[in-house]
RNA sequence: GGGCGUGUAGCUCAAUGGCAGAGCAGUGGCCUUUUAAGCCAUUGGUUGUGGGUUCGAUUCCCUCCACGCUCACCA
């Protein structure tokens, strides 16, 4: 049972006091002939021109700001679409209407309001109110902040601030702050433009099983669920790679899904246990093909979202601008750290050439691990431009396909940029021997028991010895892109409903 | 999981080892073109939780909870 504060309680005798009136605060239906967008839209139209009709709205929309004084008083309301504001007034509507309205109606209220355009002496356009209804009655106050315009730009005072309100009630944050809601109409449009421009590309979007009985594709604790009446151990799944694969072998040239992958790990301000994911597969291309396409698809969306072909991270300005630059790994390596990885086949030998760096890591590692603690800990942050980094060692990217004359290197990119990992992508290994063989050596790697530790996928291999067409595969964590777009430094921030931990009530 | 930090009214924030404050919101009043409306008055608190030190703790110490930053983890 809810326990009500001295401000809902306010509310509720309100809420009683109208029912006792005969009034619904609830209504059944609701009319609405413009929204508040369209309403000043055509005022704005019709205001110069001789003779023209005056313009009769109704319009809904949450009580945001009201400001009685005294016969008169001037409220807002926000629809979907814009803000605009009301105008009561006494001669008009009757002393005891206004009184009814500046009593019974509480911010955050939803009304609708019915009557005429026009613009005020201060210049803004309003509506002239010739009668009213409650449509949805707000019991809790929101933490509505007073705002004020300059120049174009909202000022807050004091809007809800706490992290940890606004995530655990998003509903109230987006309800409030309409920058939040930017947020993810940002987003939507970015999933769109990426939809819009590989649709075009001649690549067809797919769903594959979220529950999988093996999972694979990246290395990655998964959840575990169970299905009770098949009496059969389910994982959500870590990356959509192997089923993705497994259409090429059916005939599909081009294939990509866009949705979630769940990953049983720590939660930062970069990692959400589920996250939003995009993956292409394309036929008979390569890592080549998908370095060109992974920069026009990256410049197609950012134009589309921000307008243009850059936008500014973290006070960075960063160009999209065909093409990246691209160096191999190895020479990037070599131009941050002094250290030829090359020059070091074994984690011994690098982890004693890596002693001279002032870098904490664990020498017992692996060579494959030892590289990546140098890209993340020398390469990564120093990459803020769109900068393509190729060429990975074997040991740490068992799905792709190694180098003609360097077996301990794979046709593997990163892409980078604002100091982030932004994308993964591959010349995919489809030779079903070589698969199985990396599978087997990946097995050994791991300790027995390692969450990590991959199940052999012998579906997969039986796949692959159908015949799979040479591919290029890509990766995208969708929620990182849009962190670049919207200028947030945490995912939680681009995420409705970001996880955080249960807290009793 | 480790380190650091934060938690005070519905919201944003002050303050102090000795009666816990402001602005906004709320309530009552004045006000017929305001817009962070204004003016007058006024309500509102188990200072995250549990314990300890103390004559006295919101303040000092410890436990726990949540959040933030950071490290670890993270193809």
């Amino acid at each position: 049972m809810a326990e009500y504060t001295k401000l809902e309680k306010v509310r509720l005798e309100k809420l009683r006091q109208l029912r006792e009136m005969g009034v619904d605060p609830y209504p059944r239906r609701v009319e609405r002939t413009h929204t508040a967008q369209e309403a000043i839209k055509e005022f704005k139209r019709i205001e110069g021109l001789e003779d023209a009709e005056p313009i009769q709205a109704t319009l809904v929309g949450r009580l945001r700001s009201m400001r009685p004084m005294g016969k008169i008083t001037f409220a807002d309301i926000e629809d979907g679409t814009e803000q605009i504001q009301l105008f009561f007034r006494a001669d008009t509507l009757g002393e005891e209407q206004l009184d009814f309205f500046n009593q019974y109606f509480d911010l955050g209220d939803f009304v609708q309001a019915k009557g005429e355009i026009f613009r005020t002496r201060s210049g803004e356009i309003t509506l002239s109110v010739s009668s009213f209804k409650m449509i949805s009655k707000s019991l809790s106050p929101l933490p509505a902040a007073k705002e004020e315009v300059v120049d174009g730009e909202v000022i807050k005072y004091a809007s809800l601030a706490d992290p940890e309100t606004r995530y655990r009630q998003r509903y109230a944050d987006l309800a409030v702050n309409r920058d939040v809601r930017d947020i993810f109409r940002t987003r939507t449009s970015a999933i769109r433009a990426m939809q819009s421009f590989l649709d075009g590309q001649g690549f067809l979007e797919v769903e594959t099983p979220i529950l999988q009985p093996i999972y694979g594709g990246a290395a990655a604790k998964p959840f575990t669920t169970h299905h009770n009446q098949l009496k059969q151990d389910l994982y959500l799944r870590i990356s959509f790679e192997l089923y993705l694969k497994r259409l090429l072998v059916g005939g599909f040239e081009r294939v990509y899904e866009i949705g979630r992958d769940f990953r049983n790990e720590g939660v930062s301000f970069k990692h959400n246990p589920e996250f939003t994911q995009i993956e292409f597969y394309w036929a008979y291309a390569d890592y080549f093909d998908i370095m060109d396409l992974t920069e026009e698809m990256v410049a197609f969306v950012v134009d589309k979202v921000v307008g243009e072909k850059k936008l500014s991270y973290q006070g960075e300005e960063i160009s999209f601008d065909i093409p990246w630059e691209r160096i191999e790994l190895r020479e990037a390596l070599l131009d941050r750290t002094g250290i030829d990885i090359k020059a070091h086949d074994t984690g011994v030998s690098l982890a004693n050439a890596m002693g001279d760096l002032d870098l904490e890591f664990n020498p017992e590692e692996s060579r494959g691990k030892l590289i990546d603690d140098l890209i993340d800990s020398c390469l990564e942050p120093t990459l803020i431009q769109p900068t393509i980094i190729y060429d990975y060692p074997r040991e740490i990217s068992p799905l792709a396909k190694s180098k003609k004359d360097d077996p301990q290197t794979v046709e593997r990119f990163e892409g980078f940029v604002g100091g982030m990992e932004l994308c993964n992508a591959f010349t995919e290994l489809n030779d079903p021997l070589d698969q199985e063989e990396r599978f087997l050596e990946m097995g050994r790697s791991y300790e027995e028991g390692d969450e990590e530790r991959h199940p052999m996928d012998e579906d997969y291999l039986r796949a692959m010895r159908y015949g799979m067409p040479p591919n290029g595969g890509f990766g995208m964590g969708v929620d990182r892109f849009v962190m670049l777009l919207t200028d947030k430094h945490s995912i939680r921030e681009v995420l409705l409903f970001p996880h955080l931990r249960e807290k009793g009530e």
